[in-house]
DNA sequence: CCGCTCGGTGACAACGTTGTCCAGGGCCTA
DNA sequence: TAGGCCCTGGACAACGTTGTCACCGAGCGG
């Protein structure tokens, strides 16, 4: 028989809104809406009354409406490279904490380290209107972003600064912890040392071979081309690449490892070998204790509790200028970068 | 100089609507839409004119309004544990990779094993008008979701069954892989193993000890009372349990841990120890293949995806009957549960 | 040459909520 | 008892978008 509704059911799935519970409750919209916001202005009486439409009904607020009238969403977005990367997973949930405790929620999606789908996830992120914007940069160049922090999207970088837009930025000491790194090496006797980082484009890999170089220079010591090598942290890749460093008549004798990925991966490599290699990676790793991997410590929880406080700090008001914040490195030697050099 | 508009400037930070890029193109407001739709009937020359609006203006639709007219918000809400637990970052980034493919966005948050902040957070998201939910169950107790699967919301649950609702859950097989872990450490002459796992309200702590009770009755074996813990999975509880287990004049031989926070715990109070302990775990761990531990292992990624899976499949109108799906584990022998029985 | 179709376009209502304003009734005070 | 005030409750518009429908002019067949 004719659906003779002039417009279609899209309604999300017949669900009761404040007009339903109002008539069933006898009483006007507003006054339902007054219950749902606990607004003063209502009788005991009457709150009872809407209170029984609302179990009733199972009413629940359409928070799109709201947001649509109110003008905020109450959450906040989060872009970064891999949720399943243990780095990410623990500087997620900090950030979410903080959320938690400002009342918002928070989303979060993961680039996959490919810039066009970053730019395609943060800017969903600002049609759904999020209050504020973190963003783990995969791409080099942010300006797509203007249009939205003109329009009142605070927004902050964390891990990696952003790219040709003056923005917040919250990160590690990369260069820093790198150099410290590498000079623990050093120390140890070793004099031909291998670097192997993440693909030149990200910031945070340039920087830590930054830091290797220094160390190396501030000892006085060369390094050959054959020692370097930046590239994804692909297994298959930085297998390649430990081998390569390690065959040859000069091999060297200890590894700088440029993130948890690939200290993953340098370290099933080194495992069968017999000649021994010492080996410090950047990122702590769980169960580094129990293997006894040294490692360049930098808190992620800490990384996305400070972005988060600043993001927030933002979006009640403050309007500082834009701060880079560096956070500082631990090494936690625990006996794979205290290896003596073995030729 | 009053202020003299009605209503207070509550619009986004002054965002540009269809209707400023309208005013702007010299068109109407529909025909914008049609544009930022890429719907048929707009002449390539009026299309340009729009395009050039919405640039010069930096103009991103509103998906709150346009949710609210249209009734799907093309996004789905997950609710687990603690997304820095290395088992749920990869379930979510999964579960993110299966809502992608069908264009829609993710939104997740952890309840931290609070059965409260579960049913917060599965409403909030609710409220948001999420088009589905996947939800780890914290609580035991789900009929609070009712309201919210009559009105349309699909639900799937994941790793752990609803309670007291009748909904679809993909979930490993916990019973038949601690019972084969369990056997495994047996045919390895242990008799007396030791049992560590989450609180009894967790389903898949029950499942576990139940695979383990049945494997030792398959081998006529009896169960002790001090052998089996239940309990946080707290490092200091965990580490009570295991030190209890192997105190007095008839230690166990052998520990079958619970899940991955129990193995890591229980390996870093067996390392310092001079008498081998042998040990299996549920929930395959990184870096365990250069330990030489043996684990029962799930598919995080798969239990995610399939969740997401189905989840999508009732989105785009599949009615079956709520089903059970339960995938299948590995054992993976690698030292630790080899070891024979010391004493 | 008229009427008809058809493609492009815009006016308008509606989605569900909240802010503003007004009405009515009860109560207190003079 | 009249006047005024406060308190509760409701009518109405607006948020920015999309679906429906109507309109207009061009092209075409009769």
């Amino acid at each position: 028989m004719a659906e003779t509704a002039r417009h279609p059911a899209h309604r999300y799935g017949n669900r009761p809104t404040m007009k339903d519970v109002a008539a069933r409750a006898g009483v006007g919209l507003k006054t339902v809406s007054r219950v749902v916001n606990g607004e003063a202005g209502v009788t005991p009486d009457t709150e009872r009354r809407v209170q029984e439409a609302i179990e009733a009904l199972g009413f629940r607020r359409n928070d799109s409406a709201r947001v649509l009238r109110k003008g905020r969403t109450a959450s906040i977005g989060l872009v970064l490279e891999d949720l399943a990367d243990p780095f990410y997973g623990p500087l997620s949930r900090a950030v979410e904490e903080v959320a938690r405790a400002h009342g918002a929620l928070l989303i979060n999606g993961s680039s996959a380290e490919d810039p066009d789908r970053e730019q395609e996830l943060a800017l969903a992120l600002c049609a759904r209107r999020v209050d504020g914007l973190i963003v783990i940069p995969a791409g080099t160049d942010h300006r797509y972003l203007e249009p939205e922090i003109r329009a009142g999207i605070a927004t902050v970088f964390v891990d990696r600064p952003a790219g040709r837009i003056d923005a917040d930025v919250v990160l590690s000491d990369s260069f820093g912890g790198a150099r410290a790194g590498v000079a623990h090496l050093i120390a140890h006797g070793h004099r031909r040392i291998g670097f192997i980082g993440d693909q030149p484009r990200i910031h945070t890999a340039v920087e830590r071979l930054r830091g290797y170089r220094a160390a190396m220079e501030d000892a006085g010591l060369p390094v050959d081309d054959g020692w370097v090598s930046l590239g994804s942290t692909d297994p298959a890749r930085v297998r390649e690449a430990t081998a390569a460093m390690l065959a040859g008549p000069e091999p060297v004798t200890a590894i700088f490892a440029g993130n948890n990925r690939v200290t993953v991966t340098v370290v099933r490599e080194l495992a069968p070998r017999e000649r021994p290699v010492a080996l410090v990676g950047f990122d702590d790793i769980e169960l580094a204790d129990l293997l006894g991997i040294t490692v360049i410590a930098q808190d992620a929880a800490a990384l996305g509790r400070t972005a988060a406080e600043r993001l927030f700090r933002r979006l009640n008001g403050s309007d500082d200028a834009p701060a880079r914040i560096e956070l500082k490195t631990v090494l936690i030697p625990r006996g794979s970068g205290e290896i003596p050099p073995s030729s």
